[in-house]
RNA sequence: GGGUUGGUAGUUCAGUUGGUUAGAAUGCUGCCCUGUCACGGCAGAGGUCGCGGGUUCGAGUCCCGUCCAGCCCGCCA
């Protein structure tokens, strides 16, 4: 044994007893004839105190930064305690030491804070990972996974490996593709997702299907997108949405109290895609805080359950208005004191191309009860205060206001609300609040090609009631320009939305199971019989042999563990991530293969 | 594909209006130090200012191009 104990468990119970540890050199600190040494592991660090005699040793046998030090001596206690770690009561008095293994001198100093920018602790990932910061993130990955596993198991879901060689699919996203060598000219692709596999399973009458399993997508990344991801999959049988919605709202539950200690007793709040967008801006809105948007205009056919109140803004020659499709509001709290300065950096900020608004306009609910505006000119004060009062502003309120194309408009508005909403300290990492989206489209339009795509995927069922509008009409679009005047454009799709602080967390649907509606499905998405049974003859013949009704969802579960973790960025949640460039840093992958590799493959590099 | 911010010592950064020998902190090396825990003190080493071109008497600084990294938009069924 290397050694009787770890770094980290030591305490005053354990004065008088001789221990062996074994770990990494933190560091030293040399007092003329005694030494202090901090040894790290993965559990903690304790104090070693080399004494007079051992110190002409230790001056013959220098330390440096994350040696591998093994030592034997007493557990004592210590003259000055420190409070700030758990073994900060005793110290090891040194009796005997071995250098285990040198190190040279790490490029980066191994702490909480550590100097180290993010490229440089890419490439020296498994020196990045012996910080605290990092583990505690792997600790509660692990622990994320865990409590599922649990909370699955208990509840009769059986794990099941899928492949991760199977094939391209055309819909969603890009595949990364595995040329095969066995058949050469032909490939593999990695699975965006279990999905079909997962449906097979339930054809199968494994009824309730779950796995911790990654995907690969191949398209561009972000702070909170990495190529390969981990999803928490799953999928039951003889369920209906709101099964689905109860049993997941239990593991999201079991997962706070067991990782975070938090019991989320109350209602996850249910919102239809509709009321998202229109309450919103957005489909995974953050409601843990208010400023709800105030559409003073808009198109008659997006909303048509909504009030039109656009007499409030038109015909007061304002041209950006009177012009603009869709003219929304939102109400900040407390920032009618906004300067010249602020209001400025405002409106620079919604015109930079990611937003790409023409300008904003404001209006300054005065403590005083008067009304302050960039459009004065155009409008009474009666008139502003109709309007603050619309968008459901209160003395001392800054009401920002955008107007343009009702997409683009819609998402500024969203985005300067979460903008707003983190500025004003109203978005903080410890506050979780969850909610369904429910009642997505089932089709959104693709212009480029004048058809319908799956919003969601292909295999997700229409609600029952727009089943037969799907069956009864022809998908083809005749007139692109009024799409959305195609019984199509309102087929709304039994699928469903976990969002947790405004992040897509997860997301799922019930399932076609019928071969003919999902031969309808197809064929509404452009493919021909042909492409159906050549993509997913599979599945339509599996539909053939009693298929079960059946419905599931998938986690993110690297997002998820980053947010209850408190971050924005999931890479401190995953060992060895890539970076933007889908690159592995560290071991410089994906790199260039020797010629052999290819003639093998039967495959030549022609690169454009 | 587009926008934006950055690239200067091992590391994290500062660097004025274009002007003498490019600085700080930290890390590293050496010496001193018996109670530190961000130890302290003294001394020292350490730079192709991402790369290429241009403007200029003179460029870390200005211009053009390019590469790399971060964030965002598009994209992500």
């Amino acid at each position: 044994m290397f050694r009787s104990h770890t770094c980290g468990e030591l305490k005053m119970a354990d004065v008088n007893k001789d221990v062996t540890l074994a770990g990494w050199v933190q560091t030293v600190r040399k007092f003329g004839s005694i030494t202090f040494v901090d040894l790290r592991d993965r559990y903690g660090i304790t104090q070693l105190l080399f004494n007079e005699s051992l110190n002409e040793v230790l001056d013959k046998n220098p330390l440096g930064r994350e040696f591998v030090l093994q030592v034997t001596g007493t557990v004592s206690e210590r003259s000055s305690k420190n409070a700030n770690i758990a073994t900060g009561d005793i110290e090891i008095a040194v009796n005997s030491f071995t250098i285990l293994n040198k190190s040279i001198t790490p490029p980066f100093t191994i702490q909480d804070d550590t100097d180290g920018g993010d490229e440089l602790r890419m490439k020296y990932r498994f020196l990045d990972l012996r910080r605290n910061a990092i583990k505690k993130n792997l600790a509660l990955r692990y622990a994320v996974g865990r409590s599922t596993r649990n909370y699955l198991h208990e509840n009769n879901f059986m794990d099941i490996e899928t492949p991760f060689l199977i094939k391209s699919t055309p819909e969603g996203a890009r595949d990364f593709v595995v040329p095969s060598r066995m058949n050469a000219g032909q490939f593999y692709a990695l699975p965006q997702s279990p999905q079909t596999f997962k449906q097979l399973l339930m054809v199968s009458g494994y009824d309730r299907y779950y796995q911790i399993v990654k995907c690969f997508r191949d398209e561009d990344l972000r702070a909170d997108r990495q190529p390969e991801f981990t999803q928490i999959d799953c999928e039951m049988s003889f369920v209906e949405q709101e099964d689905i919605l109860q049993m997941f709202e239990g593991l999201v539950r079991r997962i706070f109290k067991d990782v975070k200690d938090i019991d989320y007793t109350e209602v996850i709040e249910r919102m239809t895609w509709m009321n998202a967008m229109w309450t919103y801006g957005n489909d995974k809105p953050d409601i843990r805080f208010g400023m709800k948007l105030c559409n003073l205009k808009f198109p008659s056919h997006t909303f048509p359950a909504q009030t039109d109140i656009a007499d409030l803004i038109n015909r007061a020659d304002f041209k950006v208005f009177d012009e603009a499709e869709t003219v929304v509001a939102i109400a900040v709290p407390g920032c009618a004191n906004y300067t010249r300065k602020q209001t400025d950096e405002l409106t620079e900020w919604v015109k930079r191309p990611q937003i790409g608004m023409k300008g904003l306009v404001f209006l300054k609910c005065n403590e005083d009860g008067t009304f302050k505006s960039s459009v004065d000119k155009f409008y009474t004060e009666d008139k502003l205060k109709a309007i603050a009062a619309a968008a459901n502003a209160i003395a001392g309120d800054l009401v920002l206001i955008v107007a343009g194309a009702e997409e683009k408009t819609r998402k500024a508005a969203s985005d300067l609300r979460m903008h707003m909403g983190t500025t004003l300290g109203l978005r903080r990492a410890e506050d979780f609040k969850l909610l369904w989206v429910l009642d997505f489209p089932l089709f959104e339009y693709a212009e480029e090609d004048n058809r319908w795509v799956a919003r969601h995927h292909p295999f997700t069922s229409p609600k029952p009631s727009d089943i037969d509008t799907m069956i009864s009409n022809d998908p083809s679009i005749h007139n692109p320009t009024e799409y959305l005047k195609h019984p199509y454009a309102n087929i709304k799709a039994n699928a469903y939305d976990m969002v947790l602080n405004g992040n897509e967390i997860g997301g799922g649907s019930i399932r076609i199971f019928q071969k003919e509606l999902q031969q309808k499905m197809f064929a509404a998405l452009g493919m021909s019989e042909e492409e159906q049974q050549h993509k997913f003859g599979f599945l339509l013949g599996a539909f053939e042999y009693g298929a079960p009704p059946h419905g599931g969802l998938a986690f993110g579960f690297d997002r998820l563990c980053a947010i209850l973790g408190g971050s924005e960025s999931i890479r401190d949640f995953i060992a060895f991530p890539k970076n933007n460039s889908g690159r592995d840093v560290m071991i410089d992958a994906p790199s260039t293969i020797d010629e052999k590799q290819f003639e093998e493959l039967q495959i030549r590099l022609d690169l454009k």
